[in-house]
DNA sequence: ATTTATGCAAATCGTTTGCAAACCT
DNA sequence: AGGTTTGCAAACGATTTGCATAAAT
């Protein structure tokens, strides 16, 4: 099942053009292991074979082939954590002020329904065209209690 | 009632000790007349007598005041904006993935209640205790389709 | 063999900070 | 005067990039 997922990801890599090499499949062995969102220094702690410099433009590379996503955060560090496509399931994010760790939540289906058709039309409104919406609950996490 | 604004900055800058200048006016003044979130530079481009670096700081206090309040971007430059006890609404933003600007809207009362009471219940169930919430819409606005 | 990816060190760029002068009370 | 704020230049730190080597096709 985690074997899917490098299938996929070696797809997704060939339409723009790009190789699976052992360095990107590593940074996504640490993203299928993860349950929230890591920094760039979490990865490579994980994997401290891997360069930073190169995390770096392997996050690039995975985000652009849209297997990985940038968690924009208010803390020093951005993000990442695997698409939605490849988790298969649409999530949010609790953002703690105090420590700045991001867990993930989902909304029940019916709240999730009714905010998308309200901003549904709120982008028809605005003549914006929407591919994504993000919602972030921020506050302070239990362990920062 | 832009005045209203100013009496009520003073009040909270003195709440945490700290003086209302004629530089952090200014800063105020700018926002109060932007119709959306700004970035430092174009703070300092509208008034250049402003060094950049006292505005980091204006806005640093004006923040820990509580009367401005910053909004991280996946684009290089933060932006900031007034904080909604000021301007009276709470609102959401339309993020442009291609110039990075930030406009603003607001989610109908309904929808918007929904959404709260969702999202009361998730932070119960996570013991995290939410002060806030962001919901941004991404995508791409008319400007730059 | 040729192209693409990677490591390392150096560069970049938004933001922060030290310090001396200007400002407020 | 005494303490706070501001401007300028220097420092910082996350991210990016140049370049020479290593890996992939």
């Amino acid at each position: 099942m985690t074997e899917e997922i490098h299938t996929l990801v070696a797809r997704q890599l060939k339409r723009i053009d790009q190789r699976y090499t052992s360095g990107r499949r590593e940074v996504i062995e640490v993203l299928v292991a993860a349950d929230r969102p890591l920094t760039i220094p979490e990865i490579v702690t994980d994997r401290p074979s891997l360069a930073t410099s190169s995390v770096y433009r392997h996050l690039a590379v995975l985000e652009r082939a849209g297997v990985a996503a940038r968690i924009v955060t208010t803390h020093e560090h951005a993000r990442y954590e695997l698409a939605e496509g490849l988790t298969a399931h649409h999530h949010h994010h609790l953002v703690c002020q105090s420590c700045g760790s991001v867990a993930d939540f989902t909304l029940p289906a019916k709240a999730e329904e009714q905010l998308d058709k309200a901003l549904r039309s709120i982008s028809r409104r605005a003549k914006f065209t929407s591919t994504d919406h993000r919602l972030d609950l921020v506050g302070v996490c239990p362990n920062c209690r």
